[in-house]
DNA sequence: TATTTGCGCAACCGATTAGTTGCATTTATA
DNA sequence: TATAAATGCAACTAATCGGTTGCGCAAATA
């Protein structure tokens, strides 16, 4: 089972899971107010979204607050960092970008 | 067919696709080199790839050389955006970046 | 205590994915 | 000109994905 972070954001309802509980902790059910789906499908993406570390969760009573983790989402920037110079025009040594690509 | 620029990065392969075409253009028969896949599969992720624009084609007699379209992987840093003052301790308004998120 | 609520888990289903093989087409080369 | 090389496209396949319904269990509540 393949799960990595990447492979979590790109479906666009774990992206907007991940945008609200941003904004505040939520429970299944909460979330699933905010979704044409089921409690049980935002659930199964709530799962992923912890497998990979991305939401971690606190229980209350019989109730579960997801909490974004915001560290993980470090990955993604860092594999974007070597890309960034390439279309960010402040970066004119085009050698050395190219440089920190081949030994990533 | 959902074909967005996270989809597209979310498979390993086509992000080492990306990280080869972004040092130089190349064909598909000589990224397949660098695969454990056939050709066909190669050219199938590069068909996706073009198809977000992460990448585009120069034809040249019988061969096509593909180049790494940086601009696109703009939309990714621009999602990023909203949450990176999460994780950078330098921001300390929260505040801010708690309203910033909302009116995404 | 009986019932409702919040949740996870399992089974199932149709669509998509990532791979394969085979083939047709165009360009380069012997 | 005949052949080889580079590529795209189509058909097929097993695995995965995103969704569903049904269930069981623990916690809250009437």
């Amino acid at each position: 089972m393949r799960r990595d972070v990447f492979q979590a954001i790109s479906d666009p309802t774990r992206r907007a899971i991940i945008a609200l509980i941003a904004l505040q902790a939520m429970t299944p059910n909460a979330l699933a107010e905010h979704f044409d789906t089921s409690r049980q499908a935002v659930s199964k993406h709530i799962k992923i979204l912890t497998e990979c570390e991305l939401v971690r969760q606190e229980q209350s009573g019989r109730e579960i607050y997801y909490h974004f983790n915001p560290t993980k989402m470090k990955e993604i920037d860092q594999w974007l960092e070597k890309f960034r110079a390439l279309w960010e025009d402040r970066f004119s040594q085009l050698d050395n970008v190219l440089l920190n690509l081949k030994n990533k």
